[in-house]
DNA sequence: ATAGACCTTCCAACGATGGGAAGGTCAATG
DNA sequence: CATTGACCTTCCCATCGTTGGAAGGTCTAT
């Protein structure tokens, strides 16, 4: 099949798969006569474990990593686990800065009137003005 | 004061700030004779707003909004508070995203016995095996 | 033959930031 | 006065993942 076949197939776009081949995450396919990339069904799965991958938000490089373990029979799973919670910590470190920010915005919101006076907490807060007790 | 003791008052580093006055969220400052850029307090009181800003999560076009609401000092709050609401449903939209990813992982991770056999969920699910149940 | 839907490579942009080179300036010291 | 080291200037490049487009080749159907 062609790349665009391949592409929704796997739900990676053509642009992707080509930058993946690019930097080496995937191999380059088989070219046709009038230099098409051909691919066949484990490619598409190739790709799909990719797109899964970045999905779950592993970056391309630790998608790599996951790639070759994937293909290696051997390998432990305790190497795998280990990258996972690894990227659990960080989307919880993620997690918890996003929070942060809502809580304060929110705090910020709830104290602004919002009605077309000019004065507004939110930009107050902004500006740097210390913060006004009892909400 | 010179660029260097503006990026420490404002906690917005040096490349940054010529990089905020070359896309004209800051003006240009004056310049010494010998082309220094010349800050005052109010350019790091500017700056300040910024970081604060940033900090907060707001993009760099938001930010310039909000600042050009600050210095309007006709505008209505209620536009700040829209900026502000908005921004939180966007984040939102990302803890949820993050969250998802966390509850699959850690369903995986949980599944994963993380021993030496190379027998590993987390990676049958990559591929795109299907879930079995019953954890 | 021609249209239009594919494919190819290459180049650039995004958003925000950092790194570094090459060179000018300032302040303090020997 | 000269040197040193810390600062400043502009300019270009890299990051990360993805998208867009231009210019051109190929395939399929009418």
């Amino acid at each position: 099949m062609n790349i665009g076949e391949a592409a929704e197939q796997s739900g990676v776009s053509a642009k992707m798969i080509r930058y993946y081949e690019q930097i080496g995450l995937v191999s380059a396919p088989r070219r046709t006569d009038s230099n098409y990339r051909v691919y066949g069904d484990d490619e598409v799965h190739v790709l799909r474990f990719i797109k899964r991958a970045r999905t779950l938000g592993f970056s391309v490089e630790e998608t790599g990593t996951l790639l070759a373990l994937w293909r290696d029979k051997t390998r432990a799973s305790a190497e795998v686990r280990d990258i996972a919670s690894t990227h659990i910590e960080a989307l919880e470190t993620k997690i918890a800065e996003l929070q942060g920010m809502v809580k304060t915005l929110s705090h910020l919101v709830h104290c602004c009137h919002g009605d077309n006076r000019p004065d507004c907490p939110i930009l107050d807060d902004l500006a740097g003005a210390p913060a006004r007790k009892g909400h």
